[in-house]
RNA sequence: GGGCCGUUAGCUCAGCGGUAGAGCAGCGGACUUUUAAUCCGUUGGCCGCGGGUUCAAUCCCCGCACGGCCCA
C-alpha cells in the first residue's frame, strides 16, 4: 500500500475541502458543452465577436494542468472529446470558488462555466464565471510531458493510459468506428445480429485448444468457445439463411504480440453464397471501412504501404507453395517428398500426419509471412478443412480461402460443408488424429450432424480477425495495444 | 517452453563496487494573459524480491516474480 507523502497532503487537502463544507463527489451538475465542440465551433470567431456573445458555455472534465499566477490561474480541463484551456481569475470567480480553485490539484473533475474570449496569444478560452469539484482525485497522474510510457502499467492501470496518452484514446474511438462500420455495412446486406452461446458443451467450430469451467448446479463441465460456427450453421439451418455475431472466441493458447487467449471475431453465414462471392464481399466491406477511415483505400502499416484497392491477389495453396516457398510439384503429391521438404524448413510435422496437414506447415513456416498485399490463397486441402465443402474439380480440395495482409491470417472463409454424410467422415478423420496424439483435432458432433440432417442450405461462411484488424488500421504493432484490458498474469501484491 | 532485454522517487530517466541523482509532479514563497509558464526555496527512495561473493552490492554472481521483444 502506497503510503508517502504525496498521498498525505492530499488528504490533507481532503479534510481541508470537507471542512470547508465543499462536497468531494457530487452528481448535480450537467455541462452542456464539450471542449471539442467549443473549439469548432468559436474557434474561427474574432475576439470582438466572442465579446458580444451572450451566450454561456459550461465544461466538466479532468484538471490535467495548472499554470497558476497570485489571482489567476490557466487551466486545461480534458473531456471525452479533447481539451481546451479555461481561465480562472480572483476577479471574476466568487471568492468562495476562487479559493477552492487554490486547493485544486492536477487529476481533479471539475466543472466550470463561463463565457468564452481569446487570450493574448489568441488561444480560445474560457473565462469562468463558475467553478466546481466534481470528484476529488487521490493520486497523483503521470508526467505531464512524457506521459505513461511503462508498458505494464499502461496494460494493468489502463485509465491511466488513457487520460495520459491521447494516441491510446484515439485508437479505441477508431476500434469502435471500424466495428460500427462493420455493423452498418452487414446490415445494408441484410444480415440478421445474433448471439450464440459462449459455454459450449464441445468446443466446436475450429481447431484449437479451449478452456474448460463448470457448471455446479449441472454438475457439467462446458467449454468457452473456440468459434461461433456451429451455432450459427444451426441458425442458417433454421432458416436465417443471412447472420452474424461480433463477439469474442477463447483459445487457450500462447500469448504474443498477434495473439491474446480472448479475441474478437466477426463471423457470418449466407445463403446460396459460395467462397467465391464473399471474396469480393470481403474486398467491399474492407474498401467500405478504409474509405470511412482513411478516405482511402491505402494506409501505413508499421512502415509499409498496404493498398486495399480490389481486386486482390488471389493463389493458391498450390501455387503459393511452388512459387514462394519453392517446393517442387513431386513434393506436393509424394508424402515422403513432403515430409522431407516440410523438416528441413524446420517444421516439426509426425509421419503419421495427412499430406494437407504438412504442407500446410510448410505454408506457415515459408509462404505466410510473405503475404503482405492483401491476398486470398484458396484451394486448400481437405484433411485441414473439416468444415468446407469439398471442391467440385478435386475431392482432396475444399471451397476455401485465408485473407492474408501484411503476413498475418485476417479472416477465413469457406463454402460450408452441408452434406451430413461428409460430415460424419470428417469429424472421423478427426478423431484418427485426435487419437495419434493432436488434442487440437476437431470432437465428433452428432448433435450438429443431426442438425444438417434436416438441409443445411447450400451456404458460404467467413471469420474476421476483428482485433488484427484493428491493428493494422490503427498501425499498432500489438494485439494488446487495440484490446482495452488485455489477459497478463496476475501480479500478488 | 527457450533466448535476449528491462524493473532506481508519484511519473520520465541517469548512475553500475565506496552507501542515491536530475527533470516533471508535490510542498512553502512571489506573480492577473500562461502554453512543458517563470523565479526563489524545499520534501521525497526496502535502487522488484530472496540468496551468494566482498571489508563494502543499486552495481558482480545465482534463483524467483512481473513485463517487453524474438523464437517454438
Amino acid at each position: 500500500m502506497e503510503d508517502n507523502d504525496l498521498l498525505k497532503v492530499r488528504r490533507e487537502k481532503i479534510a481541508a475541502l470537507k471542512a470547508a463544507g465543499i462536497d468531494l463527489y457530487p452528481n448535480d451538475a450537467k455541462p452542456q458543452n464539450t471542449t471539442a465542440q467549443i473549439l469548432d465551433e468559436f474557434g474561427h470567431m474574432e475576439s470582438e465577436n466572442l465579446a458580444e456573445l451572450s451566450q454561456k458555455f459550461s465544461l466538466a472534465g479532468r484538471l490535467m494542468a495548472v499554470r497558476s499566477f497570485g489571482k489567476a490561474a490557466f487551466v486545461k480541463i480534458q473531456d471525452r472529446k479533447g481539451q481546451m484551456q479555461c481561465y480562472l481569475a480572483k476577479n471574476v470567480l466568487s471568492e468562495q470558488d476562487f479559493s477552492l480553485c487554490k486547493k485544486l490539484d492536477v487529476g481533479d473533475i471539475v466543472y466550470v462555466s463561463g463565457k468564452l474570449f481569446r487570450t493574448k496569444t489568441n488561444e480560445l478560452t474560457l473565462e469562468a464565471q463558475s467553478l466546481r469539484l466534481m470528484a476529488k482525485s487521490i493520486h497523483p497522474l503521470p508526467e505531464k510531458w512524457h506521459g505513461l510510457t511503462d508498458i505494464e502499467t499502461r496494460y494493468r492501470q489502463r485509465h491511466l493510459d488513457l487520460i495520459a496518452n491521447p494516441a491510446v484514446r484515439e485508437i479505441f474511438i477508431r476500434r469502435s468506428l471500424i466495428i460500427k462500420l462493420m455493423r452498418q455495412f452487414m446490415d445494408r446486406h441484410d444480415f440478421l445480429e445474433v448471439e450464440t452461446p459462449m459455454m459450449q458443451p464441445k468446443a466446436g467450430g475450429a481447431v484449437a485448444r479451449p478452456f474448460k469451467t463448470h457448471h455446479n448446479a449441472l454438475d457439467q463441465d462446458f467449454y468457452l468457445r473456440i468459434a461461433p460456427e456451429l451455432y450459427l450453421k444451426r441458425l442458417v439451418t433454421g432458416g436465417l439463411e443471412r447472420v452474424y455475431e461480433i463477439n469474442r472466441n477463447f483459445r487457450n493458447e500462447g500469448i504474443s504480440t498477434f495473439h491474446n487467449p480472448e479475441f474478437t471475431m466477426m463471423e457470418f453465414y449466407q445463403s446460396y453464397a459460395t467462397y467465391e462471392d464473399l471474396m469480393s464481399f470481403t474486398e467491399e466491406l474492407f474498401c467500405f471501412i478504409a474509405e470511412n477511415v482513411f478516405g482511402g483505400f491505402t494506409f501505413t502499416y508499421q512502415g509499409t504501404q498496404i493498398d486495399l484497392t480490389p481486386p486482390w491477389r488471389r493463389l493458391s495453396v498450390r501455387d503459393a507453395l511452388i512459387q514462394i516457398a519453392q517446393m517442387d510439384p513431386d513434393d506436393l503429391t509424394d508424402p515422403g517428398k513432403a515430409i522431407a521438404f516440410a523438416r528441413k524448413t524446420g517444421c516439426d510435422v509426425k509421419e503419421t500426419d495427412p499430406l494437407g496437414k504438412i504442407l500446410m506447415a510448410v505454408f506457415d513456416e515459408r509462404v505466410e509471412k510473405k503475404l503482405v498485399q492483401p491476398t486470398f490463397v484458396t484451394h486448400y486441402p481437405v484433411a485441414v478443412s473439416p468444415l468446407s465443402r469439398r471442391s467440385g474439380a478435386d475431392p482432396d480440395l475444399v471451397d476455401r480461402f485465408e485473407l492474408y495482409i501484411s503476413g498475418r491470417e485476417i479472416a477465413n472463409a469457406f463454402s460450408e460443408l452441408n452434406d451430413p454424410a461428409d460430415q460424419r467422415e470428417r469429424f472421423l478423420a478427426q478423431l484418427k488424429e485426435r487419437e495419434a496424439g493432436d488434442d487440437e483435432a476437431h470432437e465428433m458432433d452428432e448433435d450438429y450432424i443431426r442438425a444438417l440432417e434436416y438441409g443445411m442450405p447450400p451456404t458460404a461462411g467467413e471469420g474476421i480477425g476483428i482485433d488484427r484488424l484493428i491493428m493494422l488500421l490503427t498501425d499498432s504493432a500489438s494485439i494488446r495495444d487495440v484490446i482495452l484490458f488485455p489477459l497478463l498474469r496476475n501480479k500478488q501484491e
